[in-house]
RNA sequence: GGAGUGGUGUCCGAGCGGUUUAAGGAGGCGGUCUUGAAAACCGUUGUACCGUAAGGUACCGGGGGUUCGAAUCCCCCCUACUCCGCCA
């Protein structure tokens, strides 16, 4: 959500945005209708000021005639102010609605462009694995380890779930716990968060709940949806507070279950556990004063590059094009580890991390108080530290062997208990 | 899930149709007094929106209704607590 008067004072930055993000939103609709409201409050707040004055003219004793035409105005004043609540009520719906279209600005550095390959690589670590013999994809080899059961999952919940195993579940919670352990040594506090949220926070963190093309699991009979990551249900535990800022910046690491629909997607580029309905994942996320925001969004890709690194798996940063940012992000970096089972060797994205400025302070109503004691919207980050599923994908094509086994990562062996999973078939 | 009782400003707490412009306390902030502090006393004290401003409007868990007028009456929902049921 962008400021209105921002908007209004800005409208050709804002368009051009739009039309670099590639989206669909009317950012002349949105200053029209702010006018209109403007407008409609001015002619309601008229006639409940008349309302308010005629009701405390009545206090008192007062002649017959004299109260019984008070109250035929009041009935008056009645009617014509639920009129202009009506009309009021449509302009702001019709206002909201426009107004969430907008999406937050970008970066002005942020590359400019369309989908992903539009993406800027800024960075490299490691460099893609080489092997002396022909390498198998991760669902080959999760099946030979007899940690991975995509065929069961299929007949028990349908097609892109999947049964982790054996080595599969230590292997998920080593990844877990040592992201936990990192972030806590960093002064992030841990969470456990629900796998659901209502609707409002969704909405408020930048989702799209509504829709075919939605990414979103919503219940059938209540107003509550499966989370797509715990980004949801950490940026929504501050919503409605004024922070004090000497709480600022507020760090917390949250594990969750994380639900995707992914209609649509299919083939080669989402197979096997790569793009799935269902993952867990250890989501960062801060809280910050917004001249900090900045510095706040290199921290967490330090630390997603830290992790990636210190697993000793190859990736590379990249700097997100327009197109490509999501409505909320003010700038995006993504890493890509390489994964050798990948269409015969490919980056494949692990983690991302956003700024989203005040976009999402906004919608949800998270503010903090500045030093003249005036409240003020604070900045809203979030980054990957381990995204199980795809982190397994990386570990198991990276790590194979000839033999079929697939080794740990020597900083994963304490949280694992073994250092190599042996193949059984 | 059932029954009962509550949800009021930063906090506690009164009010249960129109002198409430939300009493009274506590806390915070400013001041007087004091060498300083405490005490006492005086003043002040939220949020959002409209407006260049003056000013105005809204907000007593949320939504709807009754009324000339609602924190106050009615309906629905949410939520907390207590008891019962169920359950990991």
């Amino acid at each position: 959500m962008l400021d209105l008067k921002f908007i209004r004072d800005n409208i050709d930055a804002v368009r051009a945005n739009i039309a670099d993000r590639y989206m669909d939103a009317d950012a002349d609709a949105v200053v029209r209708l702010a006018d209109e409201r403007a407008a409609a409050i001015q002619a309601l707040e008229d006639k409940r000021r008349r309302r308010n004055e005629v009701a405390a003219a009545m206090k008192g004793k007062l002649a017959d005639a004299e109260r019984q035409a008070l109250i035929d105005e009041g009935k008056a004043l009645k009617e014509s102010i639920a009129g202009l609540e009506e009309r009021l009520a449509a302009v702001e719906a019709e206002l909201k609605e426009a107004h969430a279209k907008i999406p937050n600005m970008a970066h002005p550095e942020a590359p400019r462009g369309k989908e992903d390959k539009d993406n800027l690589e800024v960075k490299r670590v490691g460099e893609p694995t080489r092997f002396d013999f022909e390498p198998k994809d991760h669902v080959a080899l999760g099946q030979a380890l007899d940690i991975l059961d995509f065929d069961t999952a299929t007949k028990v919940t349908g097609t892109k779930f999947y049964y982790l195993k054996n080595e599969g579940v230590l292997l998920e919670m080593a990844l877990t716990r040592y992201a936990v352990d990192k972030l806590m040594a960093r002064g992030f506090m841990p969470f456990s968060t629900p796998d659901l949220a209502k609707t409002e926070i969704l909405e408020g963190i930048g989702f799209n709940p509504r829709g075919a093309e939605s990414n979103v699991y919503r219940l059938a009979d209540e107003d509550l949806c499966l989370i797509g990551t715990a980004e949801i249900t950490l940026g929504g535990y501050y919503s409605g507070r004024v922070i004090a800022k000497d709480e600022l910046p507020i760090k917390l690491i949250g594990i969750s279950h994380c639900f995707r629909r992914e209609a649509g997607a299919a083939g080669q580029f989402s197979k096997g556990l790569y793009r799935v309905h269902q993952f867990t994942k250890a989501e960062m996320f801060v809280y910050c004063l917004p001249e900090e925001s900045g510095r706040w969004h290199e921290e967490l890709r330090g630390i997603e590059e830290e992790i990636f690194a210190s697993l000793g798996i190859p990736f590379r940063v990249v700097d997100t094009c327009t197109g490509d940012l999501g409505a909320p992000a003010y700038r995006k970096w993504d890493l890509e580890a390489w994964m050798p089972g990948r269409n015969g060797g490919e980056w494949g994205e692990v983690t991302s991390t956003s700024n989203c400025t005040d976009y999402q302070a906004r919608r949800l109503n998270v503010k903090y108080k500045d030093d003249e004691g005036r409240n003020q919207y604070l900045h809203m980050l979030n980054g990957t530290a381990i995204a199980c599923s795809r982190a397994i994908v990386a570990i198991l094509e990276n790590f194979q062997e000839a033999d079929g086994s697939v080794r740990i990562p020597p900083a994963l062996v304490p949280y694992c208990g073994f250092e190599r999973i042996k193949a059984k078939r």
